[in-house]
DNA sequence: TGTACATCAGTGAACGCGCGTTCACTGATGTAC
DNA sequence: TGTACATCAGTGAACGCGCGTTCACTGATGTAC
């Protein structure tokens, strides 16, 4: 349970040094959020599954905030790559490109509901890291890239970004609304899939105002 | 500090009994957690606020959750009602009462961020409350019933309550995005009213596929 | 190839802390007679 | 109107708990010579 053997594979794990340390408190930390809630994880319990001391983690990360951020930076770097498989499933520029990168947003809400919302939800500390700022921005850029190529626009162009933008929330606000259960059983009979395409079309087919 | 006057009217307040606990508990819960996050409060400093030991709030609750399932409750309420009083300020029917309504719920994120993250955010136990749940629907008929008058549909029909959702899926969204601060600096010069009468217009405006 | 040694990555015991909750209690209130 | 008494709504001390973090330490590793 302790031991995780691809990850032990460049240096050899002795019983005293561990080799993979700080990815492996990354990932009990995943599991210990998935299964109890963000919030619901300690660096105690963390060390504990990773089979370590309850001091040793503090040889990799300066105190609990940062294992904090070292999770959710390595959860925006997935997400991101996500959203970029799914674009690229469909032709450039099509409608359905944009559609899938919702869909690999809402995708990881759903299989990893405890990361997506300590990434966002929460007002812990990491709310205004640079590099999780920056983090965030590439990930917005690939819906930005998405709907410019599909409005046949500039990146840069004013209503591509409120375009994104409106599209994000959208995305955004079905997947917590999604695994937050708030959904009427109404709703549920339409999948993501439709509800996604249909916001893109609706959202890319007409001008803003204002 | 710790006497709220108009509380007290009621009952006379003695040094003994406090005749407004409850209540005080409740407000002293939705500072801690504007303040200090959701999840930035204890029972002992919420009793600390109120002027009383941290013993006496077991008097009126059963324990922690119950306290966090009232201030949800009552914030409930209050969005509710403010959806309502939004959506009477514009002819019943027009697209302007739907935006109505999502202002007032993103006004109320912007307001109380820390109790709108308690409300929706997390699953502390609140999640499967029955109590809450309806209150959450009574909350959502809000808007159904709004998009069905813009529509000229029943509330019943699959169409409204497709668009309902559509429509709080982009609140919600642009609610949290708003609040964690997540809102890449180009989005910031629409304002909310413009962005929700555009994705109101959106979403009402073209028929459902699928 | 062997050895000395700096560095790295652990240990485990300890700390002070604030928490949620329980307990036996007590003072104030409201009601029945 | 006065008194007895049940009930209500507090007190404050105590409990056990797990936490984040620090500390002096030690064993393993890799490198310079």
């Amino acid at each position: 349970m302790t031991e995780s053997p691809a990850a032990l594979t460049v240096r050899a794990r002795t019983a005293y040094h561990h080799g993979d340390l700080r990815a492996q408190m990354i990932a009990a930390v995943r599991d210990l959020v998935e299964t109890h809630g963000p919030e619901g994880f300690s660096v105690a319990e963390a060390a504990r599954r990773a089979g370590v001391s309850s001091a040793a983690p503090y040889k990799h990360f300066k105190d609990r905030a940062e294992i904090l951020r070292g999770v959710v930076g390595e959860a925006m770097d997935r997400l991101r790559t996500a959203m970029e498989t799914g674009a690229a499933t469909y032709p450039a520029g099509s409608v359905e490109a944009v559609a899938a990168v919702g869909l690999a947003y809402i995708s990881f809400a759903r299989t990893e509901p405890g990361v997506f919302r300590l990434s966002f939800g929460l007002t812990e500390g990491h709310e205004n890291d640079p590099d999780l700022q920056a983090k965030g921005e590439r990930t917005f850029d690939v819906v930005v890239r998405c709907a410019a190529a599909c409005l046949g626009l500039p990146p840069e162009d004013r209503h591509v970004q409120t375009c994104a933008y409106m599209l994000w929330c959208f995305a955004h606000g079905h997947s917590f609304l999604t695994i937050d259960n708030k959904r009427s059983t109404a709703d549920s009979r339409i999948d993501d899939w439709t509800y996604l395409l249909t916001a893109a079309r609706a959202i890319l087919g007409q001008p803003v105002r204002g």
